[in-house]
DNA sequence: CCAACTTACGTGACATGTCAACTATTCCCG
DNA sequence: CGGGAATAGTTGACATGTCACGTAAGTTGG
């Protein structure tokens, strides 16, 4: 009889595949910093947050639901925002539904920024990543992640 | 005749996919993250670098080795260490062969460190990962990345 | 041999991210 | 109403990561 405790370490293939996908994880959004860096004056976490606010029709999104939609811890986005607002990507301004809540704001500088820097990245994103896929990868790929997003979830 | 400039942005499917990779690519780590930390001493860079010590028999790699093996900047891993030291995980070890370069090497403690950790650790990379994935999957998956891989590779 | 180049690694300044604690409001319920 | 609990967001200290540069040791061509 063995103890319950004895670790079930990973098999070949599956340690084969959790490497892979660390260094992939790594690797890619390294390369995708450097050239949306090189090509814009953004930075991967600057894009992410202009992203959100342009899906906004106004470009204007609460705190808490801006770090909902990206994941963000509060604080992070706290602290990002008021960064990219020191450089004009953005403004914060006052909720007046509520008084302990506010805005962030896309500015004009902030919407130039992105346009600029979008098209690059896009061909950055395709070229590093699904340039390797055929279509069905793709699909295959996105089932597997939603599943282990679903986990994740419960 | 259309200017080649235009930009191909991604279909419903890729851009379902690629959301759901930067939002997988997000959370798992931050997971293993935070169940290293309440588990053990150490965060997920300590355990990697241990990982690659561990692989070694004497427990002793080059920097540069080091820092190739992890993908990580010179620079980086020389910070990484200096706190790894400090904590007493590492030691640094002149290289007799070349005056310029040093070894990284294992204490025992350090040692104790990983043992304690990886059994919960391989446990919480099977519950958030590979549970929700079939063999099949897995596999294609390892073949995926491995195509990614390569391609960023050249 | 030696001057120029390369390589190995470290350092300091700074950007980014986390955690715990804090302030100010709003909510809820007696 | 009034007072405690929850919520929105900020802040400061600190850990981590990057970038540009520095230093020392090895390498190499004339």
């Amino acid at each position: 009889m063995t103890t319950q405790t004895a670790t079930r370490w990973l098999s070949d293939t599956e340690q084969q595949t959790w490497r892979r996908w660390l260094a992939l994880n790594a690797q890619l959004p390294a390369l995708l910093h450097r050239e949306l860096q090189r090509d814009s004056e953004l930075s991967l976490p600057d894009f992410d947050v202009l992203v959100q606010l342009t899906d906004d029709d106004r470009g204007r999104v609460r705190i808490a639901q801006l770090a909902e939609a990206l994941q963000w811890e509060r604080s992070r986005l706290s602290h990002h925002v008021t960064r990219m607002a020191r450089r004009g990507l953005v403004e914060k301004e006052d909720c007046l539904d509520d008084g302990r809540g506010s805005f962030v704001v896309l500015t004009s500088a902030g919407r130039a920024a992105i346009e600029r820097a979008a098209p690059a990245h896009v061909r950055t994103v395709r070229r590093a990543f699904f340039d390797a896929l055929s279509d069905e990868d793709v699909v295959l790929l996105g089932e597997m992640t939603e599943k282990v997003l679903a986990q994740l979830r419960s």
